[in-house]
DNA sequence: AAATTGACGGGTG
DNA sequence: CCACCCGCCAATT
């Protein structure tokens, strides 16, 4: 695996219980804000065999993005699970339970 | 080296 | 709010 990867691998592993994180955001912590679709890529090829909290990684609107039924009620349950609310429609309140890792200067972003 | 892959994101109408 | 289009990017084939 090549380093983006990894990053995104670590990032994605440095999720808490109880948050979530935007593939576009995971993206750009991992140094390209607009690779979100190798997250998207990473996970299908990664996220069982690394035991990564895939689950934590939502759409830039809070929506559970996977595609196969089984999989979205599966991460429905764990965010549930976790104290993250989960609507019918599978989506999460960002402003609630978005992760910001050190989001110490909070400047305009931008 | 070119094509493909993707659970995206933002903009537009 | 929804449908659609297009840009984006690194790993894989």
């Amino acid at each position: 695996m090549q380093s983006y990867t990894r990053r995104v691998i670590e990032i994605i592993a440095g999720i808490p219980e109880g948050c979530v994180m935007t593939y576009g955001q995971v993206a750009e912590l991992a140094g390209s804000r607009r690779a979100a679709r190798q997250v998207v890529r990473i996970l299908h090829s990664m996220s069982d065999s690394h035991g990564l909290p895939w689950h934590r990684v939502v759409n830039a609107k809070g929506e559970i993005a996977v595609r196969d039924e089984e999989s979205r009620l599966l991460q429905s349950l764990y965010l549930q699970g976790e104290g993250v609310a989960v609507d019918d429609r599978g989506c999460v309140d960002l402003s609630k339970f978005q992760f910001w890792p050190e989001v110490k200067e909070v400047r305009g972003m931008d």
